[in-house]
DNA sequence: GTGGTCTAGACCACC
DNA sequence: GTGGTCTAGACCACG
């Protein structure tokens, strides 16, 4: 399993890992019913503190994406993307929602934000 | 003083009532030296527990919107436009980097999101 | 806050403590708004890890009871009786369910589950 | 061999296989020393992955209800039937302990819950 | 002061 | 071996 983290990243270290996990979940590297590497054996591997990985591995169980079996290891649950998808357009409505809430409140026009939006956009891979 | 309050929402009621406060002040209904309502009126008004507004006027007096003063009552602060106008763009940046690694991982299209921002954006008031 | 923990039970400590918060809350002496104790000040109070009672809240966040804002402490939410109750019967019924599934497949009878309901209804407060 | 797989349960589709397989041992469908169907006929017939049957017959075999034999094929193994019921009796209290605090913290009587009970049962195989 | 994250160990239960 | 829990510190960001 590749998962390169960045400690400088305001982004934390569980996060990292929960969003590397789920990039390849979602585009099949990761299988549905595929062992994933013990808490244990990854937080040696990436020295990373074990209960580091054991917290972004309780998130993952928690939205779905794999499930804790103790004393045998840690799946890879099927992915329902329509489920999924649903859920992110509605994530995304709401932070949409946050965002023309303080636009308003602070008199940002609908450009700036357009323009921000273009500028992280470009800066994503 | 108009405040709506939703009492199914998720939103703490200090909250909302912190946020139409601060949506009033900012969009000048309510101005600089003008007094607000003293607690109980306020209370007694919209039918809200009068430690409930206490905790809303103390957390906008420790946020620097407004000023109680004993034996005087409570009145709205000069605003400090600039600052709080860079900590609204901080937080819109934050939701939009939120949005882009939904869509990116979910294949959203940017066109997808735009309908749905000028959407929401047309249905607001 | 009094929380009384068994270190000698089998359920976790971050479990009896979020059930110990959860009743409060249901006989209203937690109410809404109300502030927690600090995560440090609880753990130091009742002598136990910052790190578990940390596990505690974000669990009863996560579950919404509760909402922890950085820098400013961590509050009581409304509850929301109806969804609860509603949450708490759809619960049921899929613990009812396994059980139902788990008779089937060993051939143990409807009765027998019935005396260890009545058995461990019994000894409960 | 009649093996109904569900493709939008959460529960994994090797689960769903294993749970079907022993519960057809358990109900004597399967007996002593009868030979499985083999992992590729399997999984032409109901159209799965060979990876996902041998998870399957992986788990069943590590768990002690079937035995593989290289050359030979996949049979059942003599139940260990006291071991079983033993773990699926402390399953149970688990699930019923749950649902007595549940009860107990929404005030759902114990009639209700003997009716969802009952109602579940009846409408159950 | 507050919560948010992280470490480098430890012991337990299950398999 | 595996996951589940817990400790007693630490540093950071926010207020």
């Amino acid at each position: 399993m590749n998962i390169i983290i960045s400690n400088n990243s305001s982004v934390p270290i569980y996060e990292q890992i929960k969003n590397n996990i789920i990039n390849q979940i979602m585009s099949n590297e990761l299988q549905e019913g595929e062992l994933l590497p013990s808490i244990r054996s990854l937080a040696k591997d990436i020295r990373i503190s074990v209960m580091t990985i054991k917290k972004a591995y309780d998130e993952l169980e928690i939205e779905g994406y794999i499930k804790s079996v103790q004393g045998k290891g840690t799946y890879v649950l099927e992915k329902n993307l329509e489920q999924a998808i649903e859920q992110a357009r509605k994530d995304i409505e709401i932070h949409i929602s946050k965002i023309i809430e303080l636009a308003i409140r602070y008199d940002i026009s609908k450009n700036d934000i357009l323009d921000i939006f273009d500028y992280l956009y470009g800066s994503d891979e």
